[in-house]
DNA sequence: TATGAATGAGCATTCATTCAT
DNA sequence: CATGAATGAATGCTCATTCAT
């Protein structure tokens, strides 16, 4: 029994082994020119036994925005929970879990956007496939609850908290492949933080009162 | 001479023909999936006609992206040329531009995140690179033009007319971005007008006094 | 037009040089043992131009064996055609008919009984599946119309002939297993002949009257 | 020496157990199809278990037509040894030997064909190999005597006994192998015992007097 | 003895690119 | 200029086999 358990958790760490390999090389090489090998090298495995954790690359690559996004869903579950907080300040925490989440890993966010594609989306099992599916539904209702609340304290203007919360994902989102696109632009990071700040307070300032 | 001339139109017509076809295509199956054969099939020529006008594959999508923004670039120029509008009214009509742009090739948005890898880079002629980096930069610049007016008459809050353009652009890639994250998620275009509506709705409200 | 044909004819010619190289291969190695890489050295071609005439390994190899289906099934029609040979006279020319089936390629009769494997044959066109079971039951069709007019002119025993069509079949293929076979046991091919003889004459004396 | 004794009882149940599952999965699977972890949780074993008992898969392969060849020498000297029986009645005897042969692993006979792959004796043991060749020498043999014993007797006509056997011999596997192809052409195995019965006849009825 | 995770060589297949016509 | 057949390097994935436990 216990040495059941400690076997689940051996294979739990060679997975997370396996996907902070691949996130490393995804963000060195990009999805598609990232190979299997690259990753099996990384890890420090042999190609075969990825495939013993992982279904093939998609999946791999699938595995690793549903893990950004379970993050992001605990983040946005603590700032919700915290009952005393103000709406302006559950902004501000809101603001704060994205900048962890971004931090956590920049580039893999843009790899989600792989998901996209429907024909890699034929790859992967259908379990993953309604996770990710959930775990996105679910983080833009945490954050309309917040705005909900906003509104109904009479603290925001009067918009659709769904609305809200979207727009803030796409600001997000939308400063996350900014970044990305200044890489290759100016391949200088120095203004992350202050765009994201200047980002989030413009938006805060178009929804308060 | 005129001779030479005809040449040319006619060799930027095989240019666009060939664009218009692998723009059909990138948008069908995903810039990776797509083959050039089936860029070639689509424009009704063979493979190797293709490299009589692209040097590679990577450059034919990164001349996708510059047709883009040359076409975005047009469009940003023309508003700010008009002399006699109201900052308000710009930001109406960097606004519509922006929805031309969306509207013209809202999948192609995407592709151009592939030029962030620096892998495909190198592929890429450094002239091509150039001129994408400047009208890039350009593009931000037009925008800037449009809020440091605006700041300076007095319309705008005072920020930094860079950083705005920056969160406009954020907003933009953002909204296009999440429009693609929905035909995953819901497989529902309808909210799209509304959506990019109400990101630029709030973006106004941020910046106007 | 007489391009178009020509081309037809060129194709042919290559599609014939592939299967006569992987008759060569398979022959040698075996199905499973020979590479597509080892068939296209031998065919002095590259990998990938296997797969220009043919859709995967199994394809190339079903097709070998619809080329000797094709063969025995002319083989057959034109003795049934000759109206004027007694009962027996059929029979001998049947017996000689398989023979040169047999010398033509005897190696891939064996490999035709790869095609049993049901995994096999999803990864054949249903075209070639249907024209394979066709080409079957079309031989044994032809062996039963030579029993049948036998049985009617009174000269063989009174037995089904589509019944006797199967068992010469598998007297023919069990000969020529058998041969297989004994290259492993004796690597000795001499009585060959002698054996085949002696199948078909046993055969024979059992179903005239 | 008891323990020596008992051990080596286990082992060959083990072996047992493992050959068992493989025919299973062979028939199934076919014999390239079928994967040793495919074997292995058959067997409900670990694949490196399998191992332990046999040195590779080829080797495997071997050992279940070495067993089959086996069961056949069995029934054949069992018919011989029968001082009594008329040579007809040893013929039918004959027939119903093989029967059971082929009714105890009707799909096996077929993979035994694996063998004539020069390429995959090379994986095998000396020691098997000689095995499986002494094998099969002896079951002609034993068919051998039976003919000799009926043309001695004036029962038979006379012919080679040595070429009698062997097309029984083909004629028995090549009705294996045409039950097996209908598999594929009719789906249909309904008339099996009737055919087999059918060839007897005609063999018998060639060899008879 | 039994395990089963890990291996890594091997292979079918793809596709960007070339070049003789 | 245009073609498209041919290329062959590259890669995802498999699976027989091993070995530390």
């Amino acid at each position: 029994m216990g040495i059941q358990e400690r076997k689940e958790r051996e294979k739990g760490r060679r997975r997370q082994q396996i996907m902070i390999a691949a996130k490393r090389v995804f963000s060195l090489k990009g999805f598609n020119k990232a190979t299997m090998e690259d990753i099996a090298n990384e890890a420090e495995l042999s190609p075969g036994t990825l495939y013993l954790y992982f279904k093939n690359k998609d999946e791999l690559c699938a595995s690793l925005s549903l893990r950004i996004l379970q993050y992001l869903n605990i983040k946005l579950k603590h700032v919700n929970s915290e009952k005393d907080l103000e709406p302006r300040q559950k902004i501000k925490a809101l603001k704060e879990a994205m900048y962890n989440v971004y931090e956590f890993d920049p580039l893999i966010l843009i790899n989600m956007f792989h998901l996209q594609s429907s024909e890699s989306l034929k790859n992967l099992s259908p379990q993953l496939v309604s996770d990710i599916r959930e775990l996105s539904n679910n983080s833009i209702k945490e954050m309309a609850d917040i705005f909900e609340e906003g509104i109904k304290k009479n603290v925001f203007i009067d918009k659709k908290p769904v609305a809200l919360a979207e727009t803030l994902w796409a600001l997000f989102s939308g400063a996350v492949l900014r970044e990305e696109s200044k890489r290759v632009i100016k391949n200088d990071k120095n203004y992350l933080k202050l765009t994201l700040e200047g980002d989030f307070e413009i938006f805060a300032r178009g929804i308060k009162k």
